[in-house]
RNA sequence: CGGGGAGUAGCGCAGCCUGGUAGCGCAUCUGCUUUGGGAGCAGAGGGCCGGAGGUUCGAAUCCUCUCUCCCCGACCA
């Protein structure tokens, strides 16, 4: 046993499922609202948040793709339009049947009678219809397109089963929705957006990613084809971080987004949409948190380097925030990933050593504590989040001159933000296996007992309807899925797993959020 | 939505079985001491016990309904 006592109470391999809790608590990201599947997001979840939405924002831009924004609320008769859509969102619909409440005569409110809506109005679960109704007035010719549109917005899906971030009933999320010509330009937009979400997880988020198709049973509703990339959490189980869909011309043909062509006659468009939201903060919890709460890539923390000045309530205290102040100030003259560093000098009362560990459970990729020796030795005292430990159990901190510090702080930024890439890519490829060659071997490599399991690269035939519900529900009884088709696999060289046929492909199966 | 568990101070919990004016630890505030690595001592503040009904002289405690959270399952972009 070590001596260390670290910051939170549960450990990831006694209780995922706690641990992953106390850090949204502990590292204070949000809390619950009181209405179910809903909730706050406090400012420094939010302010993770944010820097996800500024940075993926950037690259949908660089696409030439414009900001958009489409009503919260959807009439009843415009999603009705496409039937597989209908069937995949029907059952976990908000809707709004009434527009005024009236006293109930005992002191409450009641939804007023009179003031029924002639039609109901149902709460986006994603905009593929109302954005496909504008799209048909605005697409009339084959030089309207492509339309490329995005919007920031908030969705509702009543779930059953609801988990702070990585599933609540309302969440945050872009939703990219884009009109083209042909179905290879729309198939070529589909995979532009699968690989800008590629580069954002991996380069901004820190979190390596697998490219692949979804197999049929887990399009999306109404979509031809569906990709995703796939990212493993610390307990070996997958999350979908974020979906690209070719949905052909069915959303087309449901709104009539129809269009002159160069020829003169009326052609389909072909639509994509493609969406990525506040899960994402989830996996960045479950990907590189540790047992002593978030860390946070620095491309995204809110602040990146917070100082702790030791304040002691007397005269010593003024020339020593003096100091931090000017530290605060040559750090702020600095940059990382082309941006001004964001550096906080936090001046509450009250011990450094105290403060410490809350940035510590909020993950600030550097804690600088500033103490009167430092001020007299023109030294600071630097804490990594990403080698937090030292020797004996203790906070391994490094003590360079302030200007020193100033100096590495870029560099250092740089390497942890890498360095929490690599421990992630490293963790992921040690626990995905790829040989395993029959249904058997797969049962055991996934029995109960095993609390890692990771990830199976296997071969299959890629079989259709009924012989894929089959497989599915092979799986199913082993509580596995299909998580996608990855693109980067090998070609396939030996027997289906589930059929003995040739193989034809290679498949990614795993347990999941 | 089915099965199980839980809601009492900011956080973590005890009290409930056997009804009698609400308690502990941490945190907070004040004072003193301490002062380079998650301080010590003393004192203080803070809760209509998730909500609504009911039983009772009296309900955190017993009964009914309801809301929310957690775990398992079903469902799931």
């Amino acid at each position: 046993m070590s001596a260390i006592r670290h910051a939170l109470t549960n450990r990831r391999e006694d209780d995922f499922a706690a641990w992953y809790q106390e850090v949204v608590s502990a590292a204070d990201m949000a809390e619950e609202s009181g209405v179910r599947g809903c909730m706050v997001i406090k400012p420094w979840g939010y302010g993770i948040w944010e820097r996800m939405q500024r940075l993926l924002d950037a690259r949908i831009k660089e696409a030439g793709v414009q900001n958009a924004y489409f009503p919260l609320f959807i009439p009843l008769s415009n999603f009705e339009r496409e039937a597989a859509h209908v069937e995949g969102f029907a059952k976990e619909m908000a809707v709004v049947t009434h527009h005024r409440l009236i006293a109930d005569g005992k002191g409450g409110l009641i939804p007023d009678p009179e003031a029924k809506l002639e039609e109901p109005l149902v709460v986006r679960p994603t905009s593929e219809t109302i954005i496909g109704d504008a799209m048909s007035r605005w697409v009339q010719s084959w030089r309207d397109l492509p339309l490329l549109l995005n919007q920031w917005a908030n969705v509702v899906r009543w779930e059953m089963r609801t988990r702070m971030f990585l599933r609540t009933a309302e969440f945050l999320w872009q939703e990219g929705h884009t009109a083209h010509e042909n179905a290879e330009n729309a198939r070529v937009e589909t995979m532009r957006a699968l690989e800008m979400y590629r580069a954002f997880a991996e380069e901004d988020v820190a979190l390596p990613v697998i490219v692949g198709e979804k197999p049929e049973n887990e399009r999306f509703p109404g979509a031809v084809e569906t990709w995703s990339i796939e990212a493993m959490m610390q307990d070996g189980k997958a999350l979908q971080a974020g979906t690209s869909h070719y949905l052909g011309t069915n959303f087309a043909t449901a709104a009539n987004i129809r269009f002159q062509d160069r020829e003169g006659s009326q052609q389909l468009a072909h639509t994509t949409s493609w969406g990525l939201s506040t899960r994402m903060v989830g996996a960045l919890i479950m990907t590189h948190g540790d047992d002593d709460g978030l860390r946070v890539p620095p491309q995204l923390a809110p602040q990146q380097v917070v100082i702790l000045p030791m304040l002691r309530g007397d005269d010593g205290d003024g020339p020593l925030l003096e100091y931090c102040e000017e530290l605060r100030g040559t750090i702020a003259g600095q940059q990382a990933f082309g941006e001004k560093l964001r550096v906080l000098l936090d001046r509450r009362s009250g011990k450094a050593a105290a403060k410490r560990w809350d940035w510590v459970r909020r993950g600030a990729p550097v804690i600088v504590e500033v103490g009167p020796r430092d001020r007299e030795a023109g030294k600071v005292s630097m804490l990594r989040r990403d080698r937090l430990w030292g020797e004996g159990g203790k906070p391994g901190f490094e003590a360079p001159t302030r200007e020193e510090a100033a100096q590495a702080l870029p560099g250092m930024l740089a390497e942890i933000q890498s360095g929490l890439f690599d421990e992630a890519a490293v963790r992921r490829s040690r626990n995905i296996t790829r040989d395993i060659d029959s249904f058997d071997a797969l049962s055991g490599f996934f029995a109960e007992d095993r609390r890692y399991p990771g990830w199976a690269e296997v071969q299959w035939c890629r079989p259709t309807g009924p012989a894929l519900d089959a497989v599915v529900e092979r799986l199913k009884a082993l509580k596995l899925t299909i998580r996608n088709v990855p693109v980067d696999a090998e070609p396939a060289d030996g027997a289906c797993l589930f059929s003995g046929a040739p193989a034809t492909e290679r498949i990614l199966v795993a347990r999941a959020y």
